[in-house]
DNA sequence: GCAAAAGTGTTGTCTCTACACCCATGT
DNA sequence: ACATGGGTGTAGAGACAACACTTTTGC
């Protein structure tokens, strides 16, 4: 217990998703390995947030440090999706040379922890110390860095299956926001099309969801109503679930 | 890579869940330390079934591992459903005794990523190694060593959570089990009464569970007909979910 | 024959799906 | 005036909740 110092053995990774209205993007690291003489690019891949974790620290504080750290957000919805731990996960020749240039041993275990955040896209404006971070649409991401992309699809499955069975698509999108907004995010997260009536029938049933009398402004077309969600009404009314599938 | 060495950082412990058609059951280890003169017991508590991984072993693997020690059963149900990090852990005086006195450093962090396991009480013999391992009615368990009682209740919640949205019920029964058993553990599990002949009206819309031309046996009363899950129809037959919330 | 659990139908209410047109705003 | 998305209702089908009696076996 001497001062703030990283535990060697874990690791955090964000997978911190944002919602644009259109698509579902991730936020990723630009990882630049350069040739310590010559300076000449080795290779670029991209990587998730993550980090290893204070020997003080939760894995939940890790996670939103990390977060913090990229977007300067605090609050932000945080839920962890799995633990990964494969013994190849970091075994792939950049990753290893990756380990080996950052002064780090390449044959240690790391065992990683993965949360997924949730944040409109908009809220965050990204100027974090240099580092090459960036929006990518989820859907066109192919590859990643050590076994980020498995990673990756994990939280999207993870995210997929709560979004199903719990109000948090809020938290994708600005406080106040309109039922197509919202009726957009369900699509494209769960890749379905939804009927718009059936949708807000819907939606009138969840008493949560609190219309404003206030209007969409500076669009082309008939403004559209905006709601929010109240956690408070939420938890009084919500009612005990019992809609088992056996 | 020199032979088998246990990681120091990264434990996995089990949550060995079993059904005995009248209440949900967990697998504990009693753990008893004695003074190291005298032979005098100090204390005795219980804890989950866990164990360091090994440097060459997955997670899912070391959980296996775990599972067959104690059970002898292979091919059971092993799901993930967490990660326990906490900086106090492990700090409690019971918890750093038993450290110290197997010779572990109290001081060090040590991360612990949970499974549960679904199987019939009744598959189960227990015979291990003279440890002592028992079943106990989760409803009965109120303090555990470690942070185990936390980890329990975390494998709860993932285990009902399942139960509400996947089939995996069957996995707590024997091959071959009656529609009154099916209901009771959904009953048991989920905490509520249901309706037998709703209950029943369900199951037949469930085309993967196949009745039997077979009964039970040795009963005092009109004996049940068998039913069976086939999880090759399952696979065939499950719609594209679509019941979402919000 | 009695105790114990198995097995079986109906009705009203709610939720789901499918489907087409007019409305308000900015340019 | 026109392009763009906002907003609304109905009807048929399936699922849900509530509820009580007869049947088959072991003892």
């Amino acid at each position: 217990m001497v001062k703030a110092q990283l535990n060697n053995s874990i690791s955090v990774d964000c997978v911190i998703f944002g919602f644009d209205f259109e698509k579902l993007n991730v936020l990723l690291v630009d990882r630049v390995l350069k040739d310590e003489k010559t300076g000449k690019e080795l290779f670029s891949d991209l990587t998730l947030t993550g980090n290893h974790i204070f020997e003080h620290e939760s894995l939940e504080d890790a996670a939103a440090r990390i977060l913090f750290d990229l977007t300067g957000l605090e609050n932000i919805y945080l839920k962890q999706f799995g633990a990964f731990c494969d013994t190849d996960r970091l075994k792939r020749p950049n990753d290893q040379a990756w380990l080996r240039a950052s002064g780090r041993d390449p044959d240690s275990r790391i065992i990683s922890v993965g949360y997924y955040s949730l944040l409109a896209t908009e809220k965050v404006t990204l100027k974090w110390k240099g580092r090459n971070v960036k929006w990518y649409p989820v859907s066109e991401v192919t590859d990643l860095a050590f076994d980020h992309y498995h990673i990756l699809q994990s939280a999207l499955r993870a995210l997929r299956r709560e979004l199903l069975y719990e109000p948090i698509g809020f938290e994708l999108l600005p406080e106040k926001f309109t039922l197509s907004q919202l009726q957009k995010l369900y699509e494209v997260v769960l890749g379905v099309e939804l009927d718009k009536r059936n949708f807000r029938k819907k939606i009138a049933r969840m008493k949560y969801l609190i219309p404003l009398d206030e209007k969409q402004k500076g669009v082309a077309h008939k403004p559209a109503r905006l709601y929010m969600f109240s956690r408070e009404v939420y938890e009084k009314t919500r009612k005990e679930v019992l809609d088992f599938n056996i």
